[in-house]
DNA sequence: TTCTAGATGAGAACCGTTGTCAACTCGGAC
DNA sequence: GTCCGAGTTGACAACGGTTCTCATCTAGAA
């Protein structure tokens, strides 16, 4: 499954059709590596001259966030940002400043977070974790 | 500072009365140990008889919380949901049936995320972390 | 009691997101 | 190639949580 492979969920969900809108969503979520809104990216596609509607903005991109293509975040007042990530589990390290996001992993934490939970008595465990800071270049 | 002291902020803000709508919002959040909405904290405060106005639930939330006398999450549609809380730094482990909450803490996951953000050269860090999971008596 | 900075609340405005639905289009059948 | 129907699109309306407005009220100092 490349990058600009517009049909997520695959085999699993239904047909997908491969539109212009589609990858042109698709394509435009390969060009940048920080965190953006969908209003961001519809104005992004439309400045590019490859107008989206809106509303098939948002919808492609919850299909891309439900396949596991896309990571979803919430801004600290609600609105949802999108950002192309790898396909394994993993969490973010982003500058507060500039937007500049890392993908970070580890067992440490995964182990932690597993032993607290079953500590209490939890099962079928996730979690949400993101680190946020001022990258090298923004000290300045 | 007791669990129903109106003034949040105290000393480094500025004057904050105490009158009865403040005095209701923080005895409200200290009926219950889950996350609640805002509306529903609303919603609460008419059924017991102590109306008070949704503005001032939002307003008075905000203080407390930028007192950090309660803890604020979000939904995973972006509401925003709060709860009292201890005042030392914890995170939260959640039950996704019923709601029941329980404040974990551990020094292994502060340490991970501060060794994890230096590597990245990152500073003036800060994190979030919450833990979904099946509590032991929604599990039958 | 008087005075005033601070607080309140009904309703409007705001804004991100989702729903509506008529028009359109991809792609398989023929 | 044409036909066809399920899938897709987009302008726009609707929705819901949150914030703003502003006339009115109040705590508390003088
Ligand atoms: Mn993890
Ligand atoms: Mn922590
Ligand atoms: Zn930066
Ligand atoms: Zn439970």
């Amino acid at each position: 499954m490349t990058s600009t492979d517009p049909t997520p969920g695959g085999a699993a969900g239904q047909a997908m059709r491969p539109t212009r809108q589609r990858r042109a969503v698709v394509d435009a979520m390969g060009s940048f590596d920080d965190f953006r809104s969908a209003q961001e990216i519809h104005d992004l596609l439309g400045r590019r001259g490859d107008p989206v509607g809106l509303a098939t903005v948002y919808r492609t991109l919850q299909r891309l966030a439900d396949a596991g293509e896309v990571d979803v975040l919430r801004t600290e007042d609600g609105e949802a940002i999108y950002r192309r990530c790898s396909d394994s589990h993993h969490h973010h390290l982003v500058c507060r400043e500039c937007g500049r996001t890392v993908e970070v992993e580890g067992p440490t934490v995964e182990r932690w977070t597993r032993a607290i939970a079953a500590e209490h008595g939890f099962d079928d465990v996730s979690h949400t974790l993101e680190i946020f800071g001022t990258c090298a270049a923004c000290r300045s």
